[in-house]
DNA sequence: TAAGGTTTGTCAATATATTGTCTAATTATC
DNA sequence: GATAATTAGACAATATATTGACAAACCTTA
């Protein structure tokens, strides 16, 4: 225990209206009727809470207001708060944040990136996924993906280059990264007729990161994804690009590991891939093979929102000519 | 039947009405007169529905407007409607399924088991994720990890080593694998007090569904599990087990690649870890080093039921011989 | 076909439950 | 002292429950 205490950061009753939108009143009348949060106490006697609580008086602001009635629903889980906003999945609603002005939700993304680093360095994934899992529902999956996690992302990979992180914790980062990949994914299913894309890393780039922040961002984009992993051949990319008749195919190139095998790789890629799909390449040290990119004519993916615009106009070009047979 | 301790997703009869589509008068008529949804009681006395009783008045809305009496179908189970629809040729919404006899089970598995296959072989993520969501709410997560994902992965493993599969059909699963993780997690966490374990693979290994199968395994052990993914040095490893703490490390090895790699590394992260925490090591091609890790005084996983004794074990001595300070 | 009974959806009246809000008096915090 | 939190209780607005009734639609059978 005492490790919530001390974790995260604890807020009194005005700080938790606001952020959950429910008046302090009704928090109160919550707790005493249904127990749907229990505070700890300052010695005054003033209620005490933290991001857990917060994250589930957001929750069960939304599932209430989704017609479910509070005392059915004031004692579930987060986790069960949050199946059952995803089984109600009413598009409808998406009511513009009740309040939060633009420039509270910067700042509480600031505080999450800063809580979410020391998680990190700490090696403490449990509250690193908590922490995650908080700032999912707090901010939108879309804003968390590109305010929270790309920084974040961005001071780990800097860091870790500069030697203030080991290896070990972009491993354990990553790893509990991907594992979350799902519940941002989970919300928006691609259409049938969706285009298709293959994203990887070559063979010898095992930072898989940049690859798997883009996959993400292509579902979001309404693609089909067909995420491998880091470190695959040219042919597995470029089979697995074919069975599933992917239009493009992403690489993912961010160890400054400058070798003759990336080339190599790509050039047998792109031999292989033909004129059957677009060859993209980004990360941040892909900018070491320009020349080459630009030989093979291979696009190269500046940044995530470079990476978006790219993807609109795939989808555009590839929606105009349909099916050749 | 009887399974309205199913904690998640109860609804008063409004919501009901809205899902269903009946007025809430006809609901309660219904129930009046034919019995044919029995929720239970809020202590007030309110009627309380959960998603099967949704499901039920959404068939019997169906057929009932396709010409049948209520009166007569009004007991049926949620099949026997469902079949009734069918052979109607009526195609309306499809409603979710969840009840499951036991008896059906096993076989329900192994269809599944041959769907996700199949979906693999295709190469649809889509579909293979589709698959084993509706395996996890079908079977329990435990039965899923042990009945289902166990002897598929074994089968892909197997049929890759054979060349049936591609590395690329590795990778795609295992991507997904990793990360449906979370929502095979999520359920049960960990105690504050629960042991810490390390899971990795060395370097040079670079195939990591068993070592991922073994850290879900231990979550539902209620381990406190720090997973690091592939391909890591014993530097690395040997700092993370320190940092969190770990009584354990896990370190999976399901390559042949017989190189002097591996026994290199072990020797290393033996002599890194010391005492401080117990070396276990499965997979695969563990055997391989047979001699090296009885040299060596490295626990031999021999499979998944012996690994969940082996955590048996390691936590009942730790809990005994409490922190030495 | 017509009479008579049955089924079925709907409604009304009355009583109870639930839930968000508010007031008043008191106590913490800074 | 000003501001913010606390408790306890009260209140009104909805939602629900129960019971009984009723007419339209549907049957059966003479």
């Amino acid at each position: 225990m005492a490790e919530q205490q001390e974790s995260s950061a604890q807020y009194l009753i005005s700080t938790v209206s606001k952020r959950s939108g429910l008046k302090t009143d009704l928090i109160r009348a919550w707790e005493r009727r249904y127990q749907a949060v229990t505070p700890t106490r300052t010695e005054g006697g003033q209620r005490v809470y933290n991001d857990i609580d917060i994250a589930r008086l957001k929750l069960l602001n939304q599932v209430t207001s989704n017609g479910h009635s509070i005392s059915q629903v004031a004692r579930l889980s987060l986790d069960e708060l949050r199946n059952l906003l995803k089984k109600e999945e009413t598009p409808l609603i998406e009511v513009a944040d009740t309040h939060q002005s633009s420039s509270d939700k910067q700042y509480l993304t600031e505080d999450y990136i800063e809580k979410c680093y020391a998680a990190v360095i700490e090696f403490d994934a449990k509250k690193l996924e908590r922490h995650f899992e908080n700032a999912i529902v707090e901010l939108e999956p879309q804003f968390f993906i590109e305010n929270l996690l790309e920084p974040l992302l961005n001071k780990i990979g800097s860091n870790w280059q500069a030697g203030l992180l080991r290896p070990a914790h972009e491993h354990m980062t990553t790893a509990l990264i991907r594992s979350m990949a799902y519940i941002l994914r989970t919300n928006n299913p691609a259409p049938d007729n969706a285009p298709s894309i293959v994203i990887s890393t070559p063979i010898s780039q095992l930072h898989e990161l940049g690859a798997l922040m883009a996959s993400i961002i292509a579902e979001f984009k309404g693609w089909h994804v067909t995420y491998l992993g880091a470190n695959l051949p040219a042919e597995e990319i470029a089979a697995a690009c074919k069975y599933t008749g992917s239009i493009a195919v992403a690489l993912g190139i961010s160890c400054p590991h400058d070798d003759i095998v990336v080339p190599k790789e790509i050039r047998r890629l792109k031999k292989l891939l033909g004129n059957d799909a677009t060859l993209l390449a980004g990360g941040k040290c892909a900018d070491n093979y320009q020349l080459l990119l630009n030989e093979l004519n291979v696009t190269r993916i500046e940044n995530y929102s470079h990476f978006k615009d790219i993807l609109d106009q795939l989808k555009n070009s590839h929606l105009s000519k349909p099916m050749p047979n």
